[in-house]
DNA sequence: TAGAATTATACTCAACTTGAGTATAAGTAA
DNA sequence: TTACTTATACTCAAGTTGAGTATAATTCTA
């Protein structure tokens, strides 16, 4: 095994970053819309540069306020891609890896194309109403009669989907959409030239260029594990907020609903929070405004929001 | 910002693994011993020959069966390093960017020069016997001397290290290790040129080449964290071993020691284990030897094991 | 060969955490 | 002024955790 000679394709670094915010109840991620042929959008990325950068991070934040135009809070690198066959290179053509970023704003763009609501890509991801009902009726029939074929994958299904009894664990983004890629049930499958894929996708959910989807649920899974042991959660909120605010917010990242009681106990109880003694006003009685304490950040170890998933929306009537 | 032309440097990807294992209480690492001049060691690294691969992980496994000869369990990708300054390039030289791996093994080599003990290399870290002293006595007043001039960085000291009442994580092995980097007390830092650095290091510790000894804090963290919630201990055990074993490869792992009753409780209600009748023989009472029940490992869905500490070893007497 | 030492295993118990409520307060809308 | 809406306070049983004590089954040693 030897370095890559001249004339072996040059590699070159792509930083692809899922920018992500939440918005009134929507998930979001910016997007760029491509021109090309296809119509899907893709993240926004830029080439890592090392003379100009002297870390990807640094190199990242640049780009992303210069190209995008948002601060960021939390930034995250998440893995690094280098799958052959899942970059569409022609033969010769430079081989391009990316890595994968999760970065965390409270500044999205409401409604603009250039935002889009991160459950269009995943709507099996979002539970906020129950348990979508294209699970049961599209996602589950095909995905067993793949695996009749592929008993080996058995077990990682069970536990991706929480079948069998097993619960369904938010967290299991990647897990599920990969699932499904190797299932050739969703676009990029097809397009990605796997033979068992068809030709239209099976399962609902709008698809991305190259392998953004993917990089994609990286980011949203390790967003929703990390909200349970980190307070990230405060990324994504203006500087002052409502419980209940805080709450959906948790809420639309995590797909699921909460206990509303036993969240405000949570919450309290952590000591991240700090009464501004203002109200806000809307219907009902009005709810006092709270502001991260920044300093408890560093000074708690672990603590994030250690959310336990109450009623659905539904059910609450 | 540009893709890089062809006059700029190219970029090469390293895949550098920290192969790890227990051996009866001692935290192994495979290294490999480099013959130049400074005499410090390195991981086991091959590059990444996209065309010869179709993923990092395939890659990674057919170099390691080939040059190391131990088999793997649990394979996990880490992180991508780049930073410019820590891969000691000489200008126009091809920019290196390694893609730091953790392997497991439950096939250490004893105690040849290729397997080394982890805490040789991170001796802070080991608090089987109690708090290391040379914490107390050489890291914190160097440390502290340090944070002097670099108030913003105190928060992160404390909760790295557990200052000022806060617990000692475990997992924040990178964190630690990083910081005694900053603050310039570790010899990679002197030998990255970093201006603050000692010419000769403050902090006890045998160092690595390259970021090398970076990537192994990045590994043990990573490792130590993932214990508590999946069940990858059990790819660093025999075939069968007793629950005696089982702790104190979960000690040695975590740096510390565990209360032997909670941890058999934990270790039984999990389901993940299987007596197998036979009983080992050693002085004392003999105990059972239990397998690990591959099928639970993907149906149970979080479950490691949440480890809580005991007693120090020293203060059981 | 008895008892001391050593190791394994079983059981207990109080403190804390968690899941799921009920009860009440403080506003707006009709 | 009554209904509706939302916020907040409190309760309670079940489960989990931290830290023991008690006892069992061996080997070691005098």
């Amino acid at each position: 095994m030897q370095h890559s000679k001249p004339g072996e394709p040059q590699i070159l670094i792509d930083l692809s970053t899922a920018i992500i915010g939440t918005d009134g109840g929507t998930f979001q991620c910016r997007l760029v819309e491509d021109d090309t042929e296809t119509k899907t959008g893709r993240l926004p990325f830029g080439p890592f540069v090392p003379d100009q950068h002297r870390t990807m991070e640094i190199g990242l934040r640049q780009w992303v306020s210069e190209q995008v135009g948002v601060g960021l809070g939390h930034v995250e690198q998440l893995y690094t891609f280098a799958d052959r066959g899942r970059q569409h290179t022609t033969p010769g053509a430079p081989h391009v890896v990316s890595v994968g970023y999760l970065a965390l704003t409270n500044q999205t763009g409401g409604q603009t194309r250039a935002w889009r609501d991160i459950y269009n890509f995943f709507p099996w991801e979002d539970w906020r109403d129950g348990e979508p009902s294209m699970l049961a009726d599209i996602i589950y029939p095909a995905l067993d009669s793949w695996l009749a074929r592929h008993a080996e994958r058995r077990a990682s299904a069970r536990l991706a989907f929480g079948r069998d009894g097993l619960p369904w664990g938010e967290e299991y983004v990647l897990e599920r959409y990969e699932l499904l890629y190797e299932a050739g049930l969703v676009a990029e499958a097809f397009a990605d030239g796997r033979e068992n894929a068809m030709p239209t996708p099976v399962v609902p959910g709008e698809a991305l260029q190259l392998d953004h989807r993917r990089i994609l649920a990286t980011a949203v899974g390790r967003l929703r594990a990390k909200l349970k042991y980190r307070p990230v959660i405060f990324d994504l909120m203006p500087q002052t907020f409502t419980l209940t605010q805080l709450q959906h917010t948790a809420e639309t990242v995590l797909g699921v609903t909460l206990h509303k009681q036993n969240f405000r106990r949570l919450v309290e109880k952590s000591g991240f929070l700090e009464a501004t003694g203002k109200m806000s006003k809307a219907r009902g009685r009005p709810a006092e405004l709270f502001k991260f304490r920044h300093q408890e950040r560093s000074e708690r170890p672990l603590a994030g929001l250690r959310v336990s998933s109450g009623r659905t929306r539904s059910s609450e009537a």
